[in-house]
DNA sequence: CTGCTTGCAAACTCTTTGCAGAGCT
DNA sequence: AGCTCTGCAAAGAGTTTGCAAGCAG
């Protein structure tokens, strides 16, 4: 994600204003690796602002997102959305087990549309999504056994 | 998706009855490509049966997802499981606009993760999205200008 | 006949909306 | 001071669960 001063900034030239909540929603934003939903988000900045209200931070990841500063991860897992800080073009590594999503920054060259799709469809970007079982998971699925 | 022969014979195999409302969902399924969600599905098998309830299709839905004859598949839309009958390797191609998904059966070599990953992780499948726009939700931002 | 399956209703999860008071600029 | 933003509560959308009656095997 853009610095907390680069998003601050962002939000006051599309008139939004900075209050305590939004500011401490980006702070635990800009680091997150870790693809959360909502409320995971809300609960890292409960920590710094106990009384913050859900809906102060669905609102805020809205306005994040139609900002371009968030996008939406699509996942396997349950019915929450899911958010990337990260919004260069970079692919996922998701396990199958625990739904964990994590970055790969490699380039995938070589990756092109037959002739027929790519001139209907107005390609934007691309993403490839690697499934399997990370780690952990896999040591529950040998105990398992 | 298998046949609806072949996927009574599964369903049978694994323990489970077949009713008439299991069979029509079997018949609407196979042939779709659509990628649809409970709603839709439930909507389509109500023209064969107009009394099945959502709960049956909901059931229905799970337990084929269980044995693998459905892949759920993760969509930027907003909130809803769409489930794809083709659970052979393939990709796909997604509208941002109207979030429509469609099936491309061409085959990526090449997709290889770094070692680090590699190793750690264990890969089961990949799949590329590619993102953009389709040739209706074209026109609808040309005339939005 | 046995007990899995269905359909209803209620519960649950995630997200959005309406609104009065608080607070940013 | 003006108007946006917050937080509460309620509503909405999607899915799951509990249970009595129905029906597949």
């Amino acid at each position: 994600m853009k610095s907390v001063q680069n998003t601050i900034e962002l939000f006051r030239k599309a008139g939004y204003r900075i209050t305590p909540q939004r500011r401490a929603i980006f702070s635990v934003l800009a680091p997150d690796v870790s693809h959360p939903n909502a409320e995971d988000i809300y609960n890292n900045v409960k920590k710094d602002l106990p009384d913050i209200s859900r809906t102060t931070v669905y609102n805020t990841l809205n306005e994040l997102t139609d900002l371009g500063v968030l996008d939406p991860v699509s996942s396997i897992s349950k019915n929450a959305i899911r958010y990337d800080p990260n919004t260069e073009h970079h692919h996922h590594l998701q396990c199958l087990n625990c739904h964990r999503i994590i970055d790969i920054d490699i380039d995938m060259q070589n990756l092109e549309l037959p002739e027929k799709e790519s001139r209907d469809f107005q390609i934007v970007k691309q993403q490839v999504t690697f499934f399997g079982y990370c780690p952990d998971c896999q040591k529950i699925k040998e105990g398992k056994r």
